[in-house]
DNA sequence: CATGACTGCGTATGTCATACGCTTTAATGC
DNA sequence: GCATTAAAGCGTATGACATACGCAGTCATG
């Protein structure tokens, strides 16, 4: 009971970064009471993201953001990366609601897809924090959970629901780098990303015609008047995904009754 | 025949960057040789990102590697950024053979996918490089236009066709992108992948531990024993979304029949 | 009340990308 | 053939930046 972070066993070993991500650091009794917290640190960098993007976001910006000289942040955080990583796992915030009872994989799934792209549209900087490895951080690790949670009973195995997760997630901050980096393109030349996709096909048209490109070509000519709108790409692109999964899960059920 | 670029429209307008990647940039004709061309100082620094990783690559030592000054290294590129972006262009490799005569859709669009990961694979330092925008390097485009070839006849819609090379090539990006990192990050702690996966499961059973996290402890409970190779992972992930292509491949084929 | 862990933080170091301008070179216009 | 002038190589300077080191002040504990 004098321990506030429950009981971990003493002699595991954890790193630093994770152990300070989980606030499991050790009352520091001794000293002078600190002027700052983490949290206060990591809100601060999150609030520099998003007014001026993640190059505004150094140490010295951050710390005078926050009043105190700028070595002052390394007595919360060993580095800045691990500031980043901290920054980018509170600010993708809160997942979406879990599966409910009763309710389908499916929805479950596209539901917890969506809400990883709205994170990420929310904190379009959290796109440009390289991901450091599988899931650790709490907020991760909660996201995680209600992955799993939205595939319980599908009949797939336990690698198959960490490959599914994995690549749901990771459709998701792929469609969102790539219609984000167009975008920020686009208005660092004063464009809107419309016109910025117009000028795109009007360059590639003019490279590719002297060369052998014929199924560009053939897609240029085909384009020209339908115009999708962005949610409907990253649907369609969601819908594959989940009917591949969907055929996989169907598979198994009828195996499964065969079996019985 | 005066111009050795081919006839584009003289008015075009084309980011320096683009240009310089197609060669299209002027005969330098007036002052004295130069010592170098663009392609030895993209080689020379995908030499060095190869043998020390992309944080290796600085002015300095690209222009030292190649009996060069620093400054000298902007006479044939404008900016770092644009030099990384050539180099990714170039590392890249060419892509895997096209789709053959007769050759379904599947396998095509398959080996391209796995061309790309075997890409990413061989220059691990390609995916620290940010996507700067929609494909528009040469070598990039031609990736693309293999692509599209893939896809040809299949009945899918230029966007939909679009989207399904976006997916795919995203899919491999971020899978080469999560197994490259915790390969790093076990090797910068002197482990193999595998004790570093084993470390990872460790650390993440002691942190949901005292939480509420049944999925996650359900899946631990499971997991055990079954272990997939990396392979089989990656597989997994492609034939989800093939599987998925392949359902509104046969959609359209059927609907398209009822029509005719 | 003294000890010493811990605080904030000033200063210093080393690394980078890159702006600027000088000197040398060589193709072009006369 | 000669003057002109664009372009090459590159030395020097600038301004960010992350972070190592160490010091002086603070405060719970023995």
């Amino acid at each position: 009971m004098g321990d506030p972070d429950g009981d971990l066993p003493d002699d595991f070993e954890l790193p630093e970064n994770v152990a300070l991500a989980w606030g499991l650091r050790d009352r520091p009794s001794r000293g002078p009471k600190r002027s700052l917290s983490l949290e206060q640190v990591v809100a601060t960098g999150i609030r520099v993201a998003q007014a001026d993007g993640i190059s505004a976001v150094s140490m010295s910006r951050v710390a005078s953001e926050l009043g105190v000289g700028t070595m002052s942040l390394y007595r919360y955080v060993p580095t800045k990366h691990d500031l980043l990583d901290l920054m980018a796992d509170t600010a993708y915030g809160p997942p979406p609601s879990p599966r409910a009872p009763g309710e389908g994989w499916r929805p479950a799934l596209t539901r917890w897809a969506e809400g990883n792209l709205a994170a990420l549209r929310r904190q379009p900087w959290i796109r440009h924090v390289p991901i450091g490895g599988p899931p650790i951080n709490p907020n991760a690790v909660r996201w995680m959970e209600y992955g799993f949670l939205a595939l319980r009973g599908t009949g797939l195995r336990p690698t198959e629901r960490i490959s599914t997760i994995l690549l749901v997630s990771g459709y998701a901050r792929s469609w969102a780098t790539t219609t984000g980096d167009l975008a920020e393109a686009a208005a660092r030349t004063g464009q809107t990303p419309d016109e910025a996709g117009q000028r795109y096909w009007r360059q590639l048209a003019v490279l590719t015609a002297p060369g052998p490109y014929p199924a560009i070509h053939e897609l240029m000519a085909e384009v020209g008047e339908e115009e999708e709108t962005d949610e409907a790409e990253w649907r369609f692109g969601l819908d594959r995904i989940l009917d591949g999964i969907e055929a996989l899960v169907k598979a198994r059920a009828a195996g499964q009754t065969q079996h019985q």
